[in-house]
DNA sequence: ATATTTACAAACTCATCAGTTTGTTTTCTA
DNA sequence: TAGAAAACAAACTGATGAGTTTGTAAATAT
């Protein structure tokens, strides 16, 4: 009993050590060996644990990556408010916890699907359906907003969704240069006023 | 003076097609020997003209992808009317050569700003240069929007510019995967949505 | 025509990396 | 408490990559 513990506390760091590397300096860009130097574990120590590099970086995807994207960016979605309040309250919190060097988990997938893309096809599809989930939680929070009259009626909530990611890709994109608090005042506030035109009571 | 021709073209035969195999592969992950593999030519070829991987890579930003995202995302912007319709034709334009497979410069620029951010500062600083460039003239195109009129004067031009640069980016990130075309209409369809908010003349 | 520089080719060096093998210690089990 | 399995350590293998050295054919200069 006790041995099972330990190994999943070993691997555990294997893998949060991992993740830290491998956003630092690129998957590709990163060995074993760092990864083990910065443990003081050995080859056999990782190689007992995981079978290949491959292996190491999915069980990272699905136990780390996959699990903070939910619950940073699609779990707090959900709620019975008006959808783009919290949406924007939700992405505003995720990029200031991006400013102080934290690891951001949209960010990284953002960036991990930038690496692979074309290099690797079994990790791509890892990192897609994580893509894929927010996208289809984001368009039900979306219309269910339309159904309680928060958003109007003629809104495509599925442009919607698409259109939300990809400015949050881009911007965290922007941020690793540059005045991050200011980058994310700019953004929010132009978020805000894109909002403005899907909401129910469009301003006059 | 024969030779010096000969010179550059050959150079010239190196940078197009290490930027072709850097794009698709990645800086890392492209080594020398497979860019001078498919040119058949050699090592001694390769350091005659360049110093290291390094220069030889600032040459490519420098030769090629300054002056891309220059003459495609810049340059055409430049123009008497309404900076708005003329910003979104360019962005439709710019992501129809995206979805067939051509190099799209702008997302290059967002894919090696990914690469290479905390790996190599040197080449970062290039990168976010060219990144300066295309957010001043958006500025100051938007800047003159509103003297001419077609532009609201109470809108943060910045702010607009950044939320301009940070969508296509990530947008251009999304479609790496998926329905390109969809993306791109759906994308197209909520920036001209959020142009309206900019408008001097707001819908009621 | 000869000497020299240019523009490469080919083979080599040395470091690094993913993965293996073998050996050792610790922990559990019977 | 002996033995077996688990959890590592350490040294090794084979491939690859950036950069170097040496050699050579052709172009250019004198």
């Amino acid at each position: 009993m006790e041995r099972n513990l330990k190994r999943m506390a070993t691997m555990q760091r294997m893998q949060v050590t991992g993740l830290e590397l491998f956003y630092k300096k690129g998957y590709y860009n990163t060995s074993i060996d760092d990864i083990l130097k910065s443990l003081s574990l050995s080859k056999g120590a990782f190689y007992y644990h995981f079978e290949s590099k491959e292996g190491f970086f999915i069980s990272i995807i699905q136990n780390l990556i996959q699990q903070k994207v939910y619950s940073m960016l699609i779990e707090p979605i959900e709620g019975q408010e008006n959808p783009l309040n919290i949406i924007a309250d939700c992405y505003e919190n995720a990029l200031e916890t991006a400013e102080h060097n934290e690891l951001d988990y949209g960010f990284l997938l953002s960036n991990f699907i930038t690496e692979f893309n074309g290099r690797n096809a079994e990790i791509m599809r890892y990192l897609k359906d994580i893509l894929s989930l927010w996208e289809i939680n984001l368009i039900s929070t979306l219309q269910k907003g339309k159904t309680d009259g928060y958003i109007n009626r003629h809104v495509d909530c599925e442009a919607v969704a698409t259109y939300l990611i990809s400015s949050y890709m881009g911007i965290r994109t922007l941020m690793v240069e540059g005045n991050c608090k200011l980058l994310r005042y700019k953004y929010i506030q132009q978020l805000k006023g894109y909002f403005k035109t899907l909401s129910e009571k469009q301003l006059a």
